[in-house]
DNA sequence: GTGGTCACG
DNA sequence: ACGTACGTGACCACT
């Protein structure tokens, strides 16, 4: 016997949408709905293994289907248009997979599904009818179930009904019944109006005594019904008729293909890998076992790939060796092959197997360490490489991964086959080759070889379209005199490295373990029991099943734990104030302490990577380790700042900017009133206070400063009252005062404010001092959560990433001026708005002076830029 | 792999 | 009525 399933799309696809978190594809088409449909799909059909498939959609008749009743469905939201784009991806996903679907005009999907299992019943079949509708549940039959789907959390749950599970849950109603039901009920989500002043309770207990609604009103005169309820349905028995009309499924909508014809399709798999990777779908892709196709299509690849000239001696090589330099050229990870474009834009291919270690070698020299440099994506890790083997590597003259990165700063990794599509505009690439993956390839030379050759030529591509569009985008100065001459001093940066007490880091490590075991112990007692108190799960427990205490927000899993919860309740219970210890020790243990000492090298130094095409906004980030986020809030993290030191005879030198971002702030809003506060030399919190509360300067009480200060900071993250009265504890009407004080005395920067969210939301970007753009997809976003968030971006992002342009700049001119000065100091570290170098005791006034100078001076603003200097042996005591 | 938590600017 | 501060990365538990 056959087994028929039917899906109905638009319930699904609407579970999808609202169930699963938005996620958006490179180029920002949401797609968390066809993410989320897909999934259930599949699950449903491994868990089913059905003969047959089908998948049902509303479509809209021109006229009305109920015209006896106006109303029905005339009060519908209209569906948000992120979700209404999303469901031609998700037909043209199912045509892709050769999954039949089906839709008629003038009917939803809930008829198709009812029409095709009744069909599905006569051909003697099996039919499983998938939806979140529980309208549906009308339509169980001995040989028909169904499965209704509902998401809770982000989790997809799938419920059953056949007969007896029906009669198990709605006890006394069969599924025809339902129909009735709701007759009498109404249900508000359909506009199906029913008997005003009866719910469910009172339908049921009708129902249950007179079996259908005609019963009911063939016995309107028994006693057993009320009078106020006899009232009810005999003044509203028309309506209640035309609710039964309106609640009956359709069992005779017009079918495109009956049961026994919906088998699986052939579908069309190249499509389908086109359009999952348009999406960025990956792991559908990998789920679904699609390979790219073997040939790309020729209307997708807008460039004409040259066949490679292969170099296979050495002789040939020497000849064009000296044609490398300003070139772009492509080397594999492991080094044993490499291509080339040259001038003319013929590809040229190396493979060390043929040349040997000598011709890779000479091969290197000329392209990355002779007078100019490469044209590459990715070349900072690479030189980081050459540093490290004492090679002398010339930085590239241009990098197509810092250009994707500008263009687009939304994308999380800039892979040379990613940046490729984004910037060159491809569905697909032969994703055969990846500079990421390139060891795999050794044993398929020539398919390798091809594709390390295309890969460069995309390269030179990708050049010449970057070019353009930084152009366009007023963003080529960026790029040439900030991003590429920053590359090679972080280059320099990883591969110096600093120096880390590898004994002192582990010395700490076993006085933290002390502390953890007593104070694991005294929780365990207060508990009554031993637990993992790493787990928010088993924590919550036991803090709010076991011991009682009043619970604060909420997260998606259970209740939080959080330090700002644990904070509220540390007089409620003796185990509170232990377990807020525990938990900055084990902090420090495990991330800092274990963390660290992990990736100290044989030489004694760490050696962070600085990621420079990561964040959104043009900071810097680090990472393996992350440096930038050392303890030193607490005085009990000082210990670890501690363990990094400078070598014998050297110190370090740390320089930071005094409120960069706020000196911004007064800059770029012109606002006078600020940039008096700053011109006053004055504590700028305490200024703001007095100002904004009309108190002398030196009247102004730490409450005040306080509440100026978190102002301050609100400002810069685009502020609201409602996160203000919470950061600072006050009333949503005290923050509201006192951002009006704020703006009202500093108007400059309401308007600057104002300004960068009009342009923003016309545009959909904003930019900073020096051009660099982010786009905000957000600010289009329909809900109303997503674009408030894409406003407080777009309000942040000019001054977060305007200050990054600035201390990059000072990067540079620091690396430079050192380099002039013949100067052994050199840059070690980057914490977005503090730089830290290593010198040599002699040099230390020089050194200082010299940071100091060439970080005021990097940016002409009209506020001082000021920078603090201090230095010590090791970086807590360089720190003052 | 995701979510909760917490470290930094 | 809505309900979050902006930008990151690492660790742990848990699925």
């Amino acid at each position: 016997m056959k087994h028929l399933m039917v899906i109905d799309g638009n319930s699904l696809v609407n579970r999808a949408f609202y169930g699963v978190r938005p996620l958006t594809a490179p180029d920002g088409t949401p797609t968390n709905a066809v993410y989320g449909f897909l999934n259930m799909l599949l699950k449903l059909r491994e868990d089913f293994s059905p003969d047959e498939l089908c998948v049902c959609f509303d479509l809209k008749a021109k006229t009305f289907r109920h015209l006896a009743y106006d109303g029905y469905k005339a009060q519908r939201k209209p569906m948000p248009q992120e979700l209404a784009d999303q469901f031609p991806l998700v037909k043209a996903a199912l045509d892709g997979m050769g999954i039949p679907r089906m839709e008629a005009e003038g009917y939803e999907a809930d008829d198709l599904l009812g029409t095709l299992s009744v069909l599905c019943t006569q051909a003697g079949g099996q039919t499983t009818i998938v939806t979140g509708d529980r309208d549906s549940l009308q339509y169980i039959t001995s040989s028909a179930q169904v499965a209704l789907v509902t998401t809770k959390q982000g989790q997809t749950l799938t419920t059953v009904f056949d007969e007896a599970a029906f009669a198990a849950a709605y006890s006394g109603l069969t599924p025809p019944r339902m129909v009735d039901l709701k007759a009498i009920m109404g249900d508000q989500s359909d506009n199906i109006p029913g008997v005003k002043g009866i719910g469910e309770k009172g339908a049921l207990a009708l129902l249950t005594k007179f079996g259908t609604l005609e019963n009911v009103y063939a016995n309107l005169e028994d006693p057993a019904i009320s009078a106020s309820t006899r009232k009810k349905l005999a003044e509203n028995r028309d309506m209640a008729f035309l609710s039964y009309d309106l609640a009956m499924g359709c069992r005779t909508a017009p079918v495109s293909a009956q049961p026994g014809q919906l088998a699986p399709l052939q579908g069309n798999p190249e499509a389908l890998y086109a359009l999952l990777t348009r999406l960025g779908l990956r792991s559908l892709i990998k789920r679904l076992q699609l390979n790219p196709p073997a040939q790309p299509a020729a209307s997708s690849m807008p460039v004409a790939f040259r066949p490679y000239r292969q170099l296979k001696d050495f002789t040939q090589l020497e000849v064009v060796l000296p044609l490398l330099p300003g070139k772009a050229v492509l080397l594999s990870q492991d080094r044993t092959l490499a291509a080339a474009v040259l001038a003319d834009g013929e590809p040229a291919v190396f493979c060390l197997e043929e040349l040997g270690e000598e011709g890779m070698t000479a091969f290197i020299h000329h392209a990355f360490c002779g007078k100019t440099g490469p044209v590459i994506h990715g070349g900072k890790d690479l030189m980081t490489k050459l540093l490290l083997e004492g090679k002398q590597p010339v930085p590239p003259v241009f990098d197509t991964k810092l250009g994707a990165y500008l263009l687009d700063a939304n994308r999380g990794s800039y892979t040379l086959t990613e940046s490729a599509m984004q910037v060159l505009g491809f569905d697909a690439l032969p994703a055969f080759y990846d500079q990421e993956d390139a060891r795999n390839l050794l044993g398929v030379a020539p398919e390798a070889l091809e594709s390390l050759s295309q890969h460069c030529q995309l390269i030179a591509a990708m050049q010449d379209q970057e070019q353009i569009r930084l152009e366009e985008t007023g963003m080529k100065k960026l790029l040439e005199e900030i991003e590429l001459p920053l590359l090679p001093v972080l280059a320099k940066m990883q591969a110096r490295g600093i120096l880390a007490d590898k004994q002192r880091l582990l010395d700490f490590g076993r006085q933290l373990d002390g502390e953890l075991e007593k104070l694991e112990k005294q929780i365990d007692q207060l508990a009554g029991h031993s637990f993992n108190i790493a787990s928010p799960k088993q924590l919550g427990a036991v803090l709010f099943d076991e011991l009682g205490l009043k619970t604060g927000k909420k997260t998606r899993t259970g209740y939080s734990t959080d330090a700002e919860t644990l904070e509220k309740l540390k007089s409620a219970h003796p185990i509170v104030p232990i377990l807020l210890d525990w938990r900055r020790v084990s902090k420090l243990k495990s991330t800092y302490v274990e963390g660290l000492s992990k990736v100290i090298g044989p030489d004694g130094r760490v050696r962070s990577t600085f990621h420079q095409t990561v964040t959104a906004t043009g900071r810097l980030s680090s990472a393996d380790p992350n440096l930038q986020n050392l303890p030193v809030r607490r005085e009990e993290g000082s210990e670890i700042r501690r363990c990094f030191t400078a070598p014998k005879g050297w110190v370090l030198v740390d320089a930071d900017y005094s409120q960069i971002e706020l000196r911004v702030l007064a800059h770029m809003a012109g606002d006078k009133a600020m940039q008096a506060a700053f011109a006053s030399g004055e504590d700028i919190h305490a200024v703001t206070a007095s100002q904004v509360f009309g108190t002398p300067l030196d009247q102004v009480t730490p409450a005040q400063r306080r509440a100026a200060k978190a102002v301050n900071f609100g400002i810069v993250y685009g502020i609201s009252a409602w996160s203000l009265a919470d950061d600072i504890h006050v009333s949503n009407s005290q923050a509201q005062d006192y951002i009006n004080a704020y703006l009202s005395h500093y108007a400059g920067v309401r308007d600057f404010m104002n300004q960068v969210k009009n342009q923003a939301s016309e545009t959909g970007w904003v930019s900073t001092l020096y051009g660099r753009r982010r786009i905000i997809p957000e600010l289009k976003s329909s809900n109303f959560n997503t674009r408030s968030f894409g406003q407080r971006a777009a309000m942040n992002t000019p001054i977060q990433g305007t200050a990054a342009d600035i201390i990059k700049l000072a990067m540079i001119r620091v690396d430079q001026r050192l380099e002039k000065e013949g100067l052994e100091a050199r840059l070690i570290l980057q914490v977005h708005d503090e730089l830290i170098l290593e010198a040599p005791e002699r040099e230390v006034q020089t050194a200082a002076r010299l940071l100091q100078e060439e970080m005021e001076a990097a940016a002409q603003l009209q506020v001082k830029l000021t920078v603090d200097v201090s230095w010590g042996g090791n970086w807590y005591d360089a720190k003052k």
